[in-house]
DNA sequence: GTATGTGTATTGATATACTAATACACCGTG
DNA sequence: CACGGTGTATTAGTATATCAATACACATAC
């Protein structure tokens, strides 16, 4: 999986489960690209893939700041639950082919969201 | 989204769901391929991959047919379910994160469920 | 054996993705 | 203004993915 990707994935995480609150500073692009060894162009592309997502704001010369959730949540009930529905069906249909019935996937869910929401 | 991709992904969906039962036969990889204009190659990569998943098992010279489930449910329970799990954190963190409740997200997947179980 | 069906190994062309290097634009502070 | 901090546009190199063309291997029916 590609770096950038990683960054992505794990600050979303941590918004997401409310580990990192709107407001909150995100470390500098040079601090985690020293701090990884990478280049800063690949934090960077990381940053502007969550601020396009809603996740960050960016204040200029400052750094990047999460975002005020309202934006991202635009749209009515069920256009969201549309937007998720293609995730959760990748997800259904590997558990199903694993041999898991929906009771044990509904399980894996209810773990999952327990270890994000605090 | 690549062709052979989703050709994967819809076979699976089709096996996963019950419609595609252990022992059906799937088009040829010739016939799927002049149906859809493309090369037979491309479908030839979608089996390839679909068997190498254990979802399909190949008879050469006859064709392809949908695989019993026993080698794919092979494992304990854990580690099915450790199996499923990021699939599962990946679509929980986007529902989050568009601001759904958890009874809402787990809503969508029982709908889902719902959807592909007859 | 011949014919016709199956899937596929190999190769090559093309496109896309990813990372990095450089140089730049912006902002606050002294 | 100069300076040190932010993020980034641009460019280029490399790797990877995708698709297609060809030729081949295997299996069955005749």
């Amino acid at each position: 999986m590609p770096i950038y990707r990683q960054l992505v994935d794990q600050v979303e995480a941590l918004v997401a489960g409310g580990r990192l609150r709107p407001g909150d500073t995100v470390p500098s692009v040079r601090q985690v690209a020293a701090a990884l060894g990478i280049n800063p162009m690949t934090v960077s592309k990381a940053w502007s893939r969550l601020e396009a997502d809603g996740v960050l704001d960016r204040d200029r010369g400052r750094g990047m700041v999460v975002a005020v959730p309202r934006d991202r949540e635009a749209g009515s009930l069920a256009e969201r639950k549309a937007q998720v529905r293609p995730l959760v069906d990748q997800a259904v249909v590997r558990g199903l082919q694993l041999g898991l019935t929906p009771a044990q996937l509904q399980a894996v869910m209810k773990t999952s969201l327990e270890e994000k929401l605090p």
